[in-house]
DNA sequence: CTGAAAGCGCTTACAG
DNA sequence: CTGAAAGCGCTTACAG
């Protein structure tokens, strides 16, 4: 499959490769090609059925008009639904998104940062993991366009856009304590990342600031990566374990997932048995019987955050370091109600 | 962020990029380049943190080493699983996966392929939309390496991986029937496409098989990429003017989840006042109260057939036409049970 | 054992 | 108004 090249287009053309790489650059008026030619090479073009070669292209200008976004996991609905915005979003100042999951595993972000590095991307959109802060560091030090989404590391120079992840869960659990609760669980990733210590330590304040102890038995910190049934009996035995607590939250959407789980095969009422609140919502989440009250990430904004911080670096408009932090909100819905007295 | 290239490497050591790129590219022993200078230039390239440029090697070697993936919804479960068994496949062999979603909407199908075919990919894993029926054309017409999934062209000689979706239809019509159920709705895409196409069909054989009348006002069709709410919408009114009709059959997974919420909404209880089964299997299918029986599509065989049938023509080794299709499985659960009598 | 040179397909400063 | 030429960073056939 031997692609036509601008040479091809020059010869038949009759014209010099630079003639040809003007018109098809949009030049033709700045470079004052005369319009009849201008419209022969047009027309050759499209018949030949020319298709620029973006590595050839890429190489010589040193830009490839992509931008890569690496998120934990693509198929987490969270994630995707910020990708789609971001897509969306670049697409219409003609960058391309292209796109990878990390699975939360340091050698794979490693193996793909480095990957991208090698195909000259010109921006990165990164939900890291702890294991590749040392490139960023680098990619920071060589002025690379590059934004934190979700997660990010507070000392290091780089810009960021995520959520008051603390507020979040602090709201969350307050809001359990006001219903009536006061033996309330914890279902968190035994992974120590910014986001999942701020939602812990939101837990854990707002017990505090109503007075209520802190229990470690009520605390379940499940490996990141655990296979889902594992997770799932892990939270079935947390649980049964601790017959007194009568309320979850949950700090992300899949144990959410895989609480709503355990709950059933223990046949535990929600929320008479067990109330419940998760980060993240879900379609899951919403359609459940009962309705699981979560707390929603803006990730429209988180998206558009991204990309204008992205965008501002990438077209040479700004270089500030920026620090977003947005406001997720609590959406109440029917796993938490006022338990039975006694 | 000016990298360092061969050129540096080679300047450092006092040799040409020529033994360089032998070197770096494994091939000291075959080159009988000395041991001592091997290392010499790879102590460097370490040190000199060397990426190589892949643009250029992809420029000069004509090969990326990048399949691409198009799926329909990289966000929907179904092709989430599919493209992780494809992704870590791939890898094993060297090979990038680039993912794409066309939202199944033709233009921007024709805009990836169109950009892809700019970035010179390998190969083309590709859930196809119809509007980009002429570029497979002219792809197999140039031997490109391509295998369609999910959905495919039977009059087109590309390989292509699908299940049997007819059969899997026929099946879970074929079980309401049996469990006492008469009044069989149907929920469909409307999309000229062979998968629900072969779905719908399925649905009449069995109810024609069983003497069992096919009426018209029981087929609900949903026009592709109607908004969330206007699909359930759409659901609930086609539920409402049906009131005679008491089981359903959804043709695809976000379908059966629209369902869901529509006979929530309507206060409907699956499944003594309506029989749910759904194609695709999710976290919120499984889950539900009650549970809902689906039909589970062979995803990791999808996947692995879809990377055997690349790589034995990306390696060379074969580039005959293969169809497979592949069975997929009822899975009996709780949304389909003995209507009351009467 | 190692190197000079061509060339992949582009873009662009320079010249006329 | 248009073209010859250099060069982006690689790989590789050819030569010695």
């Amino acid at each position: 499959m031997k692609s036509v090249s601008i040479k091809d287009i020059a010869r038949e053309a009759g014209v010099s490769t630079t003639t040809v790489s003007f018109v098809l650059n949009g030049k033709a008026e700045e470079k004052r090609i005369s319009p009849d030619l201008k419209n022969k090479i047009l027309k050759l073009a499209q018949s030949l059925n020319y298709k620029p070669n973006q590595l050839a292209r890429g190489l010589r200008t040193g830009s490839t008009q992509t931008v890569a976004l690496i998120v934990e996991d693509i198929s987490n609905i969270f994630f995707a639904n910020i990708s789609k915005v971001i897509e969306d979003e670049l697409d219409r100042f003609g960058y391309r998104l292209m796109y990878c999951s990390t699975e939360n595993n340091d050698k794979k972000a490693v193996a793909i940062m480095e990957m991208l590095l090698q195909r000259q991307i010109d921006g990165f959109i990164i939900t890291p993991t702890i294991g590749i802060r040392k490139i960023l560091e680098q990619l920071a030090a060589n002025q690379a366009a590059m934004v934190l989404i979700d997660r990010y590391f507070p000392d290091l120079p780089i810009s960021y856009v995520a959520v008051d992840n603390y507020a979040g869960a602090f709201q969350s659990v307050a809001f359990m304590i006001n219903q009536g609760y006061s033996n309330i669980g914890i279902v968190t990733i035994e992974y120590e990342q910014v986001q999942m210590e701020r939602r812990y330590q939101g837990y854990e304040d707002a017990l505090r600031a109503h007075d209520i102890p802190i229990k470690p038995n009520l605390i379940q910190k499940i490996p990141f990566g655990l296979a889902a049934t594992d997770a799932v009996e892990a939270i079935s035995n947390f649980v049964s374990r601790e017959p007194a607590m009568n309320a979850i939250f949950f700090t992300t959407n899949y144990l959410g997932t895989y609480g709503i789980e355990s709950l059933k095969l223990l046949r535990k009422n929600i929320p008479s048995d067990m109330a419940v609140i998760s980060f993240d919502d879900s379609d899951l989440f919403r359609l459940n019987s009962p309705s699981i009250t979560v707390v929603r990430q803006p990730f429209e904004e988180i998206g558009h955050n991204a990309v204008r911080i992205i965008l501002d670096q990438l077209l040479g408009k700004s270089r500030e370091l920026r620090q977003v932090i947005l406001k997720p909100s609590l959406i109440v819905r029917e796993s938490v109600k006022q338990p039975v007295p006694g």
